[in-house]
DNA sequence: ACCCAACCTCAACATTTGACATAGCGCTAT
DNA sequence: ATAGCGCTATGTCAAATGTTGAGGTTGGGT
């Protein structure tokens, strides 16, 4: 059996038995910053999950103002969710990591508040939304992993506004990189000591850090220079997490495991 | 019966089942923004509350990096929600109305992200972080609003993101004089309009815009000679809330009645 | 009556940041 | 090859915002 849906964006939902990765068989457990799931729940995912979507760099899985009929989940790759002005103003809120849930608004019936776009070619897995209350009702150790979820996500978000709020333009891109350095060590994507291979342009930094485009690529120089932080088109590198940590006045969050659905 | 037990910042939670409103009498019904609850949720917040926190102006009810043996609910007051940093500089992440749920992290027994004090004398409701998981595990409808608080809790820390990340000193002034009286009038504190009773300093307005106190004094008084927004100490006042809304462009987003607990 | 603390106001000056213009570089498609 | 595109780099200038310090008001406490 195959059956498509077109999304918003000309993204497809390709429902098709044969692609999915079974639930039993997710690759998420073995992240080290991801706490697995119990055998139950698995189960219950595996006959809730209708089907993957995979999207290239650029595509869109949700448009801000509309109402969704999924909510996603990242099984694979990176995406960031912003907010359009209708003067074209654009604030990147967050970055989304494996295991990370998209779309909570279109869970509940809302338009979504922001677009999501994948950074890297992504994989999702695809629920309904109009099931999605069902699994809250019926799985509750789930319900409360999506509590969990959207608490951290708020945290993250009261992280990024401190950045924009108290930290000179230096901190904030500091900050901005030890962030994704430790997101993506806990979701597997990079290793501690490593660098990360993650293609953030520097529009897209400044957009989501407040700052112009040309001050972002001053900055983005004096940083290298100081030897702080290195981020090139497709690769951030950082020498030592813990001066640039430090230098950016950020103290990470305790890494609790995160559950995911 | 009466029994007390100290919080951080000297405030003090009176567990004293004289002076409760009983859930079944709660004023948060009448607020227009809100949701009631049907009769059994009632019931079970009924004996799910364990007593009445009051606190001052300017009094603390979480502290940033404790664990706190109580989650809250407002039941009247406005508090503020805000990190701090190692060096003093003090980022204000939210606003908190009546209905609004304060500490959530508390509630999944995760240290606080931020500190909570109090911007009006404040009554919040005290329920036992311990038992938190009983309820999400045992009333799937409260769970199902607990999502929905986070969700929307998230949204507004997005739109005050983009506030930070895009807007002029102006438009972020502007945008949170709207907000805040949007707010009011969705939770019964005040009316459309009116003016908005509520004693916010400029320092409060400059830590939660990430301004500073001189610049936030200098456009506070251009919006005041604009006469777009009016600000004292203790009174907001909005001539025309569209022609605020539209300066600070900030379209507000749809009042679906929030729930609450 | 006095003092003190908290808050607001104002002015002079320094710094950060944004706006605009332009150039180079590495792709890809034709 | 060539043109087009998206991205990064630089320079110059102007505007927005921060810093410092001094003074003024208000209200509460003694």
């Amino acid at each position: 059996m195959l059956c498509e849906a077109k999304l918003a964006g000309g993204a497809v939902v390709s429902v098709n038995e044969a692609n999915w990765v079974p639930c039993a068989l997710c690759p998420l457990p073995a992240c080290p910053g991801l706490r697995p799931l119990g055998a139950a729940e698995v189960a219950y995912m595996q006959q809730f999950k209708q089907g993957e979507l995979r999207i290239d760099r650029g595509a869109q899985a949700l448009v801000q103002g509309q109402r969704s009929a999924h909510v996603f989940t990242v099984l694979a790759g990176v995406l960031i969710r912003y907010k359009l002005l209708e003067d074209g103003r654009r604030q990147i809120v967050n970055f989304m990591f494996p295991g990370d849930l998209v779309g909570l608004q279109a869970a509940l019936g809302e338009p979504m508040s922001h677009s999501v776009e994948a950074l890297t070619p992504a994989t999702l897995c695809v629920f309904s939304r109009e099931r999605f209350p069902e699994l809250i009702h019926h799985q509750s150790q789930l319900a409360y992993d999506v509590i969990w979820l959207a608490a951290k996500e708020e945290e993250a978000l009261e992280e990024h506004l401190v950045a924009l709020g108290q930290r000179t333009a230096r901190e904030r891109i500091a900050y901005l990189a030890v962030f994704l350095m430790s997101r993506a060590i806990e979701t597997g994507i990079s290793e501690p000591g490593a660098s990360l291979a993650l293609s953030v342009t520097q529009t897209q930094i400044a957009d989501m850090l407040g700052l112009s485009l040309v001050h972002t690529n001053r900055t983005l120089q004096a940083l290298r220079q100081a030897n702080l932080i290195g981020w090139t088109l497709g690769e951030i590198t950082i020498a030592d997490l813990d001066a640039a940590r430090d230098f950016a006045r950020y103290d990470a969050p305790a890494v609790g495991a995160r559950p995911y659905l």
